[in-house]
DNA sequence: CTTGGAATGTCAACAACACTGACATATTAT
DNA sequence: ATAATATGTCAGTGTTGTTGACATTCCAAG
């Protein structure tokens, strides 16, 4: 059903894109992360936090013992704006900021038992649906979900995601 | 590159999918839609326009002469945060708001041609990163894209999609 | 014809989350 | 000593979302 005319339409090697098929991508990409962050965003609104205490809570499970700048430039937002979430992760006992050995000025961000607790269940509610689309859509559809995903980052932030993927501990 | 191993891994029909491989795709999610949004932001901020105001010049073009509630279900805000954003538009003389024929009580929404000359220029830009995109990731990668994206989505959200895919003039 | 409900618009208050600019404090590097 | 780095914080601002309340207009059912 979804644009099948598609799958082997090739000009010289070159794809042959309607404006049509174009629009469709961009409003599936609106649509779709409207579902991708809905089940996270119903637990955070219980905890009165917000998306960006999710995206706080993954990159710091993700990277343990990351920096404040590391993470800074991962979320490509203002130090301003991480810090007021920071914050309150780390009031709320979340978050761990420990002084850096080596570089005293650095701080090493971990997450607490219950900051791992927290970042499991919003994981997971957005794994299922995750693996629910996966599962529905097959094995070749997902490995070009993640083709075309790539190709369309900034090439600084596909940097984050390729360190992300490939070496664990940065 | 892009899990490769994934290619063809089927456990009795049913796709055998890890934690890292769904966390993948949720990163790449992350990453894929600040490059989604980032080129039409860069226009928006030169005319102090959010991203609010470019989704609605999109639906409207998309759907002429939709009405508000429509709209409203489609973008999935409220009334009050989407009237704002219709106000700015409708006095800076992007968007028409026509008194339904039928039934008065609805206003039927429609761009001026300043208004489709923004959303073109929105449009183009976003759908240069998308042809760039769908380009170096292949025929069936954009298939695949698709796909996942559809089963992403939350059904009532599906349907405005569907709708807006299918027939053209709701 | 009256009444209820639907579609719309608007006012006010508030919260999350981004931004800029400025400034302070350690700490490391030169 | 001085400069640069990493971090934290204060104050102000803007966009975009929310709730709640209320008015208007109009269609439809009794």
């Amino acid at each position: 059903m979804a644009q099948g005319q598609n799958r082997s339409e090739h000009t010289h090697g070159l794809l042959f894109l309607t404006d049509e098929q174009l629009r469709k991508g961009i409003e599936a990409m609106f649509f779709a992360y409207r579902g991708f962050t809905a089940d996270p965003d119903r637990i955070l609104a219980e905890k009165s936090y917000g998306r960006a205490h999710h995206r706080a809570l993954h990159f710091i499970q993700r990277s343990p013992g990351t920096t404040v700048n590391n993470l800074l430039s991962t979320l490509g937002v203002t130090k301003q704006s991480l810090n007021r979430v920071l914050r309150t992760l780390i009031d709320d006992g979340l978050v761990l900021n420990a002084v850096g050995t080596k570089d005293k000025r650095e701080r090493h961000l971990s997450l607490t038992d219950a900051g791992r607790e927290l970042e499991q269940a919003l994981s997971n509610a957005q794994r299922d649906r995750m693996r629910k689309a996966y599962r529905q859509a097959g094995a070749e559809a997902v490995y070009g979900f993640c083709t075309v995903l790539e190709a369309m980052m900034d090439p600084d932030l596909k940097k984050h995601y390729d360190q992300l993927t490939s070496g664990e501990t940065v």
